[in-house]
DNA sequence: GATGAATGAGGATTCATTCAT
DNA sequence: CATGAATGAATCCTCATTCAT
């Protein structure tokens, strides 16, 4: 890839065998990706997944023991896209933080996409249960450790137990945006946020915290 | 099937032919439930629930043209069952009031049990989608219809949008109890209608609530 | 059946059992013929058969072993039937008597109909073969007896094998008329005639036999 | 493919995947065929075909979209070998035409072969009956076309209809040599030809084309 | 006798996976 | 390494036949 290697040897195979083979293995995961999500899981044939992503049904074995790993595979890029940033409150206005709280759920379109297929295998498959379960317990650990910062400054509802917010506000954002079809009454973004706000603060305090949130930049 | 008979014949082999085939059609739903529950659509096959009730595989065709009928059968007993009581906050404690409500989730268990398989079928069966669609939208009326009541007294908060509140009581509802093994931290049913009333009420209308309602019975 | 039990009994089931059981079975032939006949034999159903006769599945296996037993019997009905009179060349006009040869393939039309589902089961089934065989044997013999009746007053063709000549006035009337469909160019019955006579008849001789046939009825 | 590479490569397995393939394609068509014909189509599975070629189930339909198809296949492959050469009455002994005629019988033998399944399926498939009839006109054509030279020479019947001759002969043609084991009774192949000669020539002009046929080798 | 529900073997077809080239 | 033909187990579904009522 060096100058003097493309002078020397011109345009011959230039490509790393590692380079190609990362590039089929990313198409086969792509197209994996894109016919479980549109098919399913089981109406998806790995010849499918081959041709669609340009190679012989020889090779997806060669890059995937089998269908089930492709999945897997899968999983793990996605699941860590996932992990929502941690959550600080208190440093900008909360609506505001649930907006990209709410947005990582585009991303999350993606996530979903993999949904698509869970239902479908996750109780022939106790493994892929048990990563989905690490990915949720991970995120769930996550918005609730930024719950209790603002908890401790006694700034949250003293009557409402944050394990369960923070349950509810998972709940929600997961089947917000892309679920609308299946309710025909589609939740609104800007709502969704205050509703999940006002589980979190009494009225009076976001007010306060989204004042303040001006101040600092003053 | 005269009283005379009935005591003469007492249980003896008399069941008509009616009643037998739909004991035998009933097996086949129970089975093809309790199976697409617990192994997913895709992994059932006729064979296996014809086996699990009890009767030939041949069987499983007289009495369905195929698995998705069978399927189809199943939802329609369940969405009605599903339908929620009309809710009247204002004549019980709202609390007890979600307690029935996500009571009422019991027999939704079974609703979560076709759930189960539905996002595999979704996205392949808009006939399905919309039978499934027109229950939630049904089941959303009815909830909202209860929250604009109390609403119109003014008894609910002022800035939030009743029909997203609507809808996240029903998300939260129906991911309530079991997705516990999904998401490893279970919701608790009471702290969750804590969560939900303070979504609906401001904490002070809702104690005079609470108070009031066990006026009228004092 | 005497009149004494029809006084006796009055309306009641006074069909003989076995006349009610001789209408099923027909019926059943019946049905069985025309929907041989019409979807071939492996593509219709004894159920089929049963409902299409007025009667239970089951009440098929009371007057036939099986499927192909009514088979059987049909062609027992129909090949009977098949067998045309004894031809006397003499008697009348040979173009006439052959008008009758194939007019009998109107009746033969059923015939055909079981023609149709012969080819189906002849390699699976050398009783029956050998059953058509026969039939078919018989028919050749009637019409070369007749053919030899002529033969020996030195009406024919010297210089023709009067078997082979029956052979062909067997396949013509059988490959005749119903056929059309198939060639795109059907034989008409009066061409066909007097092509069967020629392959019997030198011209001269016919000529003077349809002269003098008129004569007798002088 | 030079002519050193193959002298120096011998036979080894170079043959080209095309190759191998229609090898077994030709395979699946030859068991289909004989089996088609000894069985009947109904009676003949794709697994026996398959095993019958030496392939596994599964090869069967890389090949074939399905037993129907295999069919087709073999009827497009003998249709074409069926089309009888352009008879010329006039250049030799027609009865030694005939004999070639009724030769391209033994090729035909395939082809009846075929008819063995055809009346299963014909009133079944109109494609099927479509293409079949096309083939026999054209048949039909061609004979007629040779008989209407001879005509026009004024050496045949003037009583006749050439359209009915022309169809005599291909009915007694197709269904000549191997029904022999239907009627029990055969035609013997030059006893035939002459029945035929004579539905077309007066004995006379038969005399002098054989006559005529043997001077210009003179 | 009649009924029709039940049976289960059997045929068509698909597809994950392997392996010779 | 890539290829794609071959495999054959597994599924769906049909239908001839039986048998309890």
């Amino acid at each position: 890839m060096s100058d003097r290697e493309d002078i020397l040897v011109g345009d011959f195979p230039f490509v790393p065998k590692q380079e190609r083979a990362q590039q089929k293995r990313n198409a086969l995961l792509e197209s994996g990706h894109m016919l479980f999500f549109s098919k399913g899981y089981e109406h998806t044939t790995a010849k499918e997944i081959a041709a669609h992503a340009g190679v012989a049904t020889g090779t997806f074995y060669r890059y995937f023991s089998d269908k089930r790993q492709l999945l897997m595979s899968l999983l793990e890029d996605k699941l860590d896209k996932l992990l929502p940033p941690e959550p600080s409150w208190l440093s900008c206005d909360p609506e505001a933080l649930l907006a990209s709280l709410l947005e990582a759920h585009n991303d999350r379109l993606k996530e979903v996409g993999l949904r698509r297929v869970l239902p479908e295998l996750l109780p022939k498959d106790p493994e892929l249960a048990e990563v989905l379960s690490v990915a949720r317990r991970k995120i769930h650990g996550r918005i609730l450790s930024g719950l209790k910062q603002v908890s401790e400054c006694g700034l949250t509802w003293k009557d409402l137990d944050m394990d369960t917010v923070t349950w509810s506000i998972m709940v929600l954002a997961e089947n917000g945006p892309d679920k609308e079809k299946q309710s025909g009454k589609q939740a609104d973004y800007h709502e969704l946020a205050k509703v999940m706000c006002r589980m979190v603060f009494p009225p009076d305090i976001l007010k306060k915290l989204r004042t303040e949130e001006k101040s600092p930049a003053e």
